[in-house]
DNA sequence: CATCATAATTATGAATTCAGAATTCAATTT
DNA sequence: AAATTGAATTCTGAATTCATAATTATGATG
């Protein structure tokens, strides 16, 4: 008959916002995502200890649905459990990173041949209105990073959804969620948007044209681009 | 006062074996690992319905163990939870197993072209030592089933650990596990050894001739034949 | 007899409780 | 003063309990 009072800034996104709408995920789900938040963040550093009590009556739960998000997070490589220790963010080197990158190029190549060979011209049209949007973003104004940056992962998201492989997409995912554990995304040159925009135009290019071993070309050099930007 | 008695038959592997070696697992670990079993064996079939109650029972734990084993099982995709619905075993198209082969295909050639470029004399030296297994196990008698299957398996993950991309070994490691989601796998015509011992000597030649193009297409061949004689 | 409403049952989701391992801290001994 | 042993505390791992959603069964009504 305690933790009734939930007075804390760390709640979930929205606990008792709507009481009508349906709770759409499951409780470990939201906590997941809080602690992916976390983590990338960096509220939560590489190596540092998880203490599932401090956590649980932070965010007003208890720690079984926690230790359940843990499991998850385990599984993805965002933390390692170490036993009778509990749960440590997982620690990256240089060597993970450039791996981690080296997949990302791969699968996403592979992806890009396939849409190049076989998408419709409806699935094209979309991605073509993405790569117009990033365009307006990129030469729209200075502080568009962020905008930038949310549509560069739409188009990428788009061109996964369209090669139409659910296993790829989660490995991609999650890839993502790793490669984000270093905090080397936001600290980019100043030019990389630029950099960044131009090689887009050449992937578009490429899928227009329908050339497949172009299009595989132009995505790994833009991932290997923006490896050797963030490093 | 109840699950006293444990008298059931689907224990754990080694419950209270030695006493003196030390736990080296987590319990919800060993959940896991069982439930996998139980799903490439069939005692799990895709699209049932996966009874909490039951198998804490019959295993002889708590609800929360298995729980936190369902969520690392779902993870993997091996399972899909739902909602106020409980956990059930994954269903696969043929289109997913297409899919999953395609990425094993992209994954491992990628490791082999890999391994020929960077690999030690004495990594290929192992390679070629498990190789030599191979042959002695599909020559030697009829039932060398079982050994050639398991060197196989040896030697796609040396292949693996030597082109060292933990990620890539993880990733690969669970589109295995849903590849064997469908038990297509024993079920494989006859001819099916020759053929693949066939394979792997052209995947070790590549290797030994350090062709790393060559290593990757050999592979991709590999797994494509595995393939097609699986559907 | 069919259909809908409602009660009873069952199973999931989550909190709480309990057991035991690991760490910390203190005290005693050398 | 340093080291080592042991008690106290803390934290993890797991069982148990509780609440509520979903399902099934029951019965009333047309």
């Amino acid at each position: 008959m305690n933790a009734k009072m939930n007075a804390s800034s760390a709640d979930l996104p929205s606990k008792t916002e709507h009481p009508d709408r349906l709770k759409p995920r499951a409780l470990y789900e939201e906590v997941a995502e809080l602690l992916r938040q976390r983590i990338f963040s960096g509220t939560l550093l590489p190596g540092a200890w998880i203490d599932e009590l401090t956590i649980a009556q932070e965010v007003g739960i208890s720690r079984t649905p926690l230790r359940e998000a843990l499991k998850v997070l385990a599984t993805e490589g965002l933390i390692t459990m170490k036993m009778r220790r509990g749960a440590y963010v997982t620690e990256t080197s240089q060597g993970d990173v450039a791996n981690v990158f080296h997949l990302l190029a791969l699968l996403e190549a592979d992806a890009a041949a396939i849409v190049a060979e076989h998408a419709s011209d409806s699935d094209l049209a979309s991605l073509q209105a993405l790569h117009q949007d990033l365009e307006t973003a990129a030469t729209g104004g200075l502080n568009n990073r962020e905008a930038f940056f949310s549509i560069n992962e739409q188009f990428h998201l788009r061109l996964l959804a369209i090669a139409k492989n659910r296993w790829r997409d989660q490995i991609v995912a999650d890839l993502r969620k790793v490669m984000k554990l270093n905090r080397a995304q936001s600290l980019l040159k100043s030019g990389r948007i630029t950099e960044s925009l131009a090689e887009h135009r050449a992937i578009m290019a490429a899928l227009q044209s329908r050339n497949a071993p172009l299009a595989a070309q132009t995505i790994r050099a833009h991932i290997r681009n923006g490896y050797e930007a963030a490093i």
